[in-house]
DNA sequence: GGCAAAGTAGACCGACCGGTCTATATATTT
DNA sequence: AAATATATAGACCGGTCGGTCTACTTTGCC
């Protein structure tokens, strides 16, 4: 019993395109192809064409992640542990797929250009909303603001440089060593920074 | 006085295209245009095409990164100076550029799938030979290798992670933020590990 | 039932894609 | 100077790209 609208067939094709081969490689056809819907569909709900299913795609992801760390988030007070299952679930997630399916934002991230206006807005408002939670977390356990920011952007470049080089090298040891170099270095560390 | 050669225009055309835009983001007549060659000369000087020219842009960007780290390090002593001169070149690219120029590499590198072999395996050993670099130079220092290694995974996805969200955010922020972070954590801890 | 709005369907379009091919010019060698 | 690689030049090609347009079907409302 499925009753998945056309309009979400087609984010859901775009958001997995997002995420293994990015905007460009991706053509409209392939897409259609994989929804199974037509060309009328797409412009009718989109007219805007690929660009404005792209960025249907990406605030559908961005709440998509939104939900992943508020589960996250309330199941564990200690927020590096969260973020340890978050990489955790993304490893998992690159391997099962034979290490195509990283960041599903990274791909479109660095294709895009300043002229893709709605695209780029987009994206910078999901990176945001990401650095912010995290953020937000680590200062509730006790990081002084400032810190938490800080730790905060140190957290997604893991995430993204991490998936990056794993994929490249179709493995996951980069990132487990890269995680690894950085809980190391933060559990010895306690909130509030510089010790006497 | 310039003497550069057509084939030497082409690999720096598709390098600085790579860097901008990424590989589907450019179209051959493009690049042909920007190096001043017409297609007749790039089929003779790399009869596999795009995906040739790709792959000889990624060797010479590796080379030129090669050449960037043994200036770097045989300049300081402390690897992580050096490294922190990285980031800082890489910001004043990016920002020099209005946020367009991030890694050379990245944006191919999330384009490539695993039918692309041979721009795959270029990749693989551009990226393999940056963390050994780095790794070497902090085993150097005092680093035990397998931490070492670590911290040189950890480095290039602060690099990596650091330079994506600055792109998107259209501004340096995020990654003086990441790097402000781990560079704080690596102050504390001398090589060698936890401490009694 | 009648009718308008919403949605589906796909033929069709010009532009551009990467790539091939033949012709010409420029060095290099003898 | 003749002969031969080497390289430049660009017209040309089939395929695919994103996008438009018209026709048809379904849905919701009176």
């Amino acid at each position: 019993m499925k009753k998945i609208s056309t309009r979400d067939k087609l984010i859901h094709a775009m958001a997995d395109a997002l995420q293994r081969k990015g905007l460009h490689g991706v053509g409209l056809n392939e897409l259609l192809d994989i929804a199974g819907a037509p060309k009328g569909s797409l412009y009718h709900h989109f007219p805007g064409g690929k660009s404005e299913l792209a960025v249907a795609a990406i605030d559908h992801i961005s709440r998509t992640i939104d939900g992943l760390f508020a589960q996250l988030f309330s199941q564990r007070s200690d927020p590096l542990k969260a973020m340890h299952h978050w990489l955790q679930g993304a490893l998992q997630q690159l391997e099962n797929s034979q290490f195509e399916r990283g960041c599903p934002l990274a791909t479109i991230a660095l294709e895009s250009g300043p002229e893709d206006l709605e695209i780029r807005a987009a994206l910078q408002r999901s990176f945001t909303a990401v650095r912010q939670a995290l953020s937000q977390q680590l200062h509730a356990y006790g990081y002084p603001s400032e810190q938490a920011d800080n730790l905060a952007a140190l957290f997604v470049a893991l995430y993204e440089g991490g998936l990056l080089q794993a994929r490249v090298a179709g493995s996951s040891e980069p990132l487990k060593r890269a995680a690894t170099a950085l809980f190391n270095l933060t559990r010895e560390q306690l909130p509030g920074g510089v010790r006497p």
